[in-house]
Formats: C-alpha cells, structure tokens, sequence
DNA sequence: AATCATTTCCAAAGCGCTTTGGGTGGCGGT
DNA sequence: ACCGCCACCCAAAGCGCTTTGGAAATGATT
C-alpha cells in the first residue's frame, strides 16, 4: 500500500493525505481522522527511501564500531551504549545504523555513509587523544558527537564523556588513603582518550603524595578477561607485589580476582582492587552490596544523553557544539580495605 | 557530487555513467575508465535513497534485539553475533540497522520496518518454542533468517542453530561417567528455545542412566553474573549440595565460580563445573589451557553464516528455506574431575 | 449581491537514481 | 553506393514521497 493507492481509496489528493498524516493545519480534522483510520487499517506505512529522497533527510543515525584487529574484539560496553542511544532514537522516529569496522578503517566508513545519504548524524565511538576523524566529520559538515573526547584536537565539537581522570584520581586517593603505596594500575589502551586520561589522574593522585610512579605496575591493553588474569598473576609473584588494583574494566577485573583467589589472597582483605563499572546490564555489581569498590557511570545512559545530543545538534546545526561531562560516583564496596601492615611503606 | 553533476562534468548522459559504474556491457571500456576515474576523484556515491527508490531494494537487513524489560538486559552475545554479521553484510555492500526492543514488542518493528521498506531481510534473535513471528514474517513475505529454532513452529523456515540438545546432553553424559550424580543445571530463560533443548539433552542424559530428575537442581533465569552467584550460593549451602554444575552462560559461570570459592572450595576438585561457550570476543576461555570445560560454539561464526544464508535468500527467495545446524564441541578444561567419593551415589 | 479572506483541497514538479526503448555512426558485405 | 549490424550512447519515464503554487468552495463583510 501507497500514498497513490490510499489517496484513490479515499478519494483524495496525494498532498492532502501526505499532509493529513504529517499534521499539517491545512486539512480538515474530519478529513484527517478519515485519513489516519484508513492508513492505520490498511497498515500504510511511508516508504522511507521516498521520503528521504524528497525530505532530504535520512531519518538514521550511523554507529561505526571499531573492531580490534588485533582480538576480533568488540568493546562489550557498546551493547550497552547501543541500547541507550536506540531509546532515544526510536522515541523520536530515528532508524540506527551500525557498521562494525576494523580499527583504523573508520574513516572511510563515514566517508561512504554520508556520502551515500544513509544518515543524518553519527556517533564516533572509541576516540584517540589525536583522532582524526573530528577534523574529518568537520570538514564534511555531517552533525557528530563523540562519546568521549580526543585531548589533542583543539577545534570545537560535541562531546559527551565522563570525567575519567577526576574518577581515577578520587579513586587512587581512596586507596592512598587506605595506607596502599604499591597501587598497580590495569589500564585500557592508552591510546583510546579515555585510557590516557585515567592514568593521568593515576599519575596525578600519586604525585600529590610524593609516591614515585613504577612503571613496572602501569599496564594497558585490551581489557579481556585474560588480560586481568595474567597480569595480575605476575605482579601478584612479585617480591614487593602491589598490595591494590586499579581497573579498568568489570572484564578484566573478572581475572583479577580470579588470580588473587588462586594465589590463596583474600580482595579486600589481602589485596584491594577497585574498577571502573560501566553498569553493564548482565553485570550488575549487586545494588545492595556491590563486590567491586568502583568508579562507576552508566553507559546507557551515556548512550541515550548522547543520542539526544546528537539529534538536538542535527536540528540545530548552528548552534555551537554543546559538550557534557558527567562524573563518575566512587562507590565503595567489598574488594577494599586497609592496606596490610606488612606491606605499609 | 551526484549523478547529474558527474555526468555533465564528464559531457556523457546520466545512463552512461550510471551503466559505466554499475559494470553493465554496452559502454565502451575507456569510456567506462574515464567516468570510474572521475567518480572517484570527485568522491562520489551514489545516493542510497535514490537508488533504493529505482531499484526497490533497500541493501540493509534489519537486526530486532530483544531487550529484557526486567533487567533492562540485552545479551551479551549479540555484540558478537552482529560482528559477524557485518563482516558478511559488509562484504556484500549491506548495510545494518538495528532496533532495540523490550521483550514481545519485537512485531511491531518487524512490520514497521518492513513496511516502511527499511530492510530487504531480517534476522529475528531470541526465538521462543512457539514463536509468532516467524508466522507473521512468513506472511508478510520478507525474506527472513532465525538465529535459534522455534520447536513448535511447523511451517518451513529458514534458521541456524547449535545442537544444544546435543551439546547438553554430552555434557551431562561427560558428568555422569566423572561419577557425578547432583548436577544442577543452570538455564538460561526456558521460554526461549535454545534454552528448553538445552534442558531436553540434560534430561535425556539423567534419564537414560535412571539418575531422578530434581526440580530443585533445575533453574532457569536471565543469564545474568548475579544469578550465577545467588543460586550457586545455595545451592552448596544445602546438605546434599550439587557436586557439578551446568551452566548455560560464561557470564553466569563467573559467578558460579564465585559463589564455589566463597565457600572455599575449589573447582575441579571439590566441584565441577561445565557451561556453554559462546567464545565471546572479550572472554577468551584460554586458548591452550581453558579455565572451564565447556561446549563451544562461536556465536560470531553464527553471525557469519546466518548473514549468509539470509543473502543467499534474498537472491533466490524461491528456494526452500535452508537449514543449519552447527555442533558444539565438548572441550575439557580445569573445571571438572571425578565427583568427591563422599558423595558418590 | 458583490467582494474578500479563509478554509480545504489539488495538479504537478522535483528529490537522485535505474532502466526502457530507441538513436547515431562506423564497419563489412554485396 | 546501399543495407544491415554492432557498439556506443542518450532522452525520458518512473520509483513514492513532499511541497509549491494555485483553484474551488465556504463564510464573513460591506
């Protein structure tokens, strides 16, 4: 069924269906009513490729996953995210668009998705201190928001981040507080902004302090579950092994605990670990009392703020881009405590 | 840069330099060079509307994610099911749009998305045993592919599977012949598909030895980490506690593990453990030495193959449906051992 | 009763592409 | 010199929608 075909059903014009169901003032409520029963009845829905065509808008939003060439990994977090954004989009009419893209390759992807027409805005996820695709989507003057920020682009653009730095530093003055001096820090990929700016408050909390930073206990990769088991073992055989974790990921946290279990430690008693909690959904640090002493913010609502973000920036291209930064809460739960006397300074 | 434009730029006509680009036999080959070469110079590409409304395709496949009203949950494989997915999507020249849905909504998008001429072809996720949808998109014409079975649905229909009755009932044979006669069984949801042939193989595999079935060893939730924890907690807290476990989700899993060495027991030994494997990107069950024994099966290869066969379909929607079934291999790894004499029988 | 403003509707153009149904020019054959 | 046949190219229609620029009908005003 058509807008041709329901015009002749009804006896009507085109344009006066068209308008009947897009709300236009000038039609006859009566006329409307008649209009929007029949299209309900007969299932109409507007062809989309047809309206964008002659809209001019796509009525989509591109999501660009990057893919770890190295892990075939994808960031567990973006299903989350996904999910936020797509409220957003499906409340206000807007279709999603995901193309999963192998690191490094992204830039073309935007390239072809607007060039082809297919959105009206993207999302850039996974942005590098000096990413160049802001300056890119700049340039191509397509509506974007990054989640996160890249520290070294200087132009304006719409961002929205949580305060990273600010959540490790609070983090790591936790557990200095606690009498903790060998901290050892499980990072992301430093080269992700995110990353990068969690070992600066790293860096920054220890520094106040006067404790030296050891670069044998700052490590950063994809955060697998792996990766926190392995190495943490190592550090944990250590003569002067860390006596805290500071962790990125509820992943890679996962094989943190398991390695200090099964060296026989007890968390939060032997050694003290606190995480960044993203509050995946099939991960909930129990609500009542959370296992994970963590830095946490959700990242579904991060989806959908900067879903909304994005669409208010499409309606409004001129406006300047508009910029959030939500902080992350510390909270305290199982995996710390005071630091064990033996190991104090 | 459109198709006008490049064509007077070049002082051909329109159906040239469409026919030159879209490789059809009556244009001169250095002609055919010539248009190519300025197509890409000036960054052209086509408009996916235009072309869309010409062709009557849409060159993007809809993938409707279920997403649990009750956890706000959206399930961790389907990050890599659409991995894979895209990479064949992608291959192709298909684009991927993707609608998150609360639970039972899923029809309504189906039918917008097809309606509205969105999609050439659908995935449906998360069949149920009696699932309406594969009747109503079998109705409707679209070209469709279920990832999973619905036991209950008799027309033909195209899907790919694993063997999870198999899977399981090897499983619980595997357990059975380590001396194990307390196994519990942790499901996912029972109302989804994979789920009750997961508990069918399970049941097979007790009955044919005559060990009773026990309602109280059998639970069935979202897979959720907490979920693995809370019920494995007690579990083992009761007198005649499980001495294995089946567990139908590495996210799960973990927290059976947890709830295991809470209690100071050690996995492997004192209590085995088995579950399913998607070989999620981000959890690596260890290559060489895995953690847990499991039944594998890559949900991105999947990905892969169902992207496939819903093109195969799209081309030739006159063929019956095809089938997949993939088998899940038994791994062995550190989690499981003879049942503990004390509790044998 | 004539005029004018409103309301309600319509015909047709246009969005950017594909595709149908020719046209034109050069070549070999006679 | 003529015909017919390719090889190569083009004009125009059409995909399903929105939107412009009226037209017809209605009601209010003088």
């Amino acid at each position: 069924m058509n807008l041709r075909e329901l015009a002749q059903n009804l006896g009507l014009s085109q344009t006066t269906v068209s308008r009947a169901l897009n709300g236009y003032p000038e039609v006859n409520e009566a006329t409307r009513a008649r209009v929007v029963q029949a299209a309900e009845q007969h299932n109409y829905r507007p062809n989309t490729r047809a309206k964008g065509l002659a809209t001019g808008r796509a009525m989509a939003i591109g999501h660009v996953i990057p893919m770890s060439k190295q892990h075939e990994m994808v960031n567990p977090v973006f299903g989350d995210f996904i999910a936020g954004a797509g409220e957003t989009y499906s409340r206000n009419g807007y279709d999603m668009v995901l193309s999963l893209v192998e690191d490094g390759q992204e830039e073309k992807t935007y390239r072809d998705l607007r060039g082809k027409g297919a959105v009206d805005g993207l999302i850039v996820h996974g942005p590098k201190s000096d990413d160049p695709r802001i300056a890119m989507l700049d340039d191509l003057g397509v509506p974007f928001v990054v989640h996160g920020r890249a520290s070294a682009v200087t132009l304006p653009y719409a961002w929205l981040d949580v305060n990273n730095r600010n959540a490790f530093q609070r983090a790591t003055d936790f557990l200095l507080d606690l009498g903790h001096r060998r901290i050892a820090l499980m990072n992301g990929l430093e080269e992700l902004d995110f990353a990068s700016r969690r070992r600066a408050g790293y860096h920054d909390a220890l520094q106040a302090r006067g404790v030296p930073l050891r670069p044998e206990f700052m490590h950063s990769e994809e955060m697998t579950e792996r990766y926190g088991y392995d190495t943490a073992r190592l550090l944990l055989a250590r003569d002067d092994a860390p006596t805290a974790f500071l962790v990125s990921s509820m992943i890679t946290v996962i094989g943190v605990r398991r390695a200090i279990e099964e060296r026989g430690l007890k968390m939060g008693r032997d050694v003290s670990v606190i995480t960044h909690d993203d509050e995946l959904s099939y991960f909930k640090n129990g609500q009542d009392a959370p296992i994970f002493t963590a830095t946490c913010s959700s990242v579904r609502e991060a989806g959908r703020q900067a879903a909304q973000i994005l669409l208010e920036r499409i309606a409004h291209p001129h406006l300047p881009p508009p910029n959030r930064l939500l902080e992350a809460q510390l909270v305290v739960g199982g995996s710390t405590g005071p630091a064990p006397i033996s190991a104090k300074d």
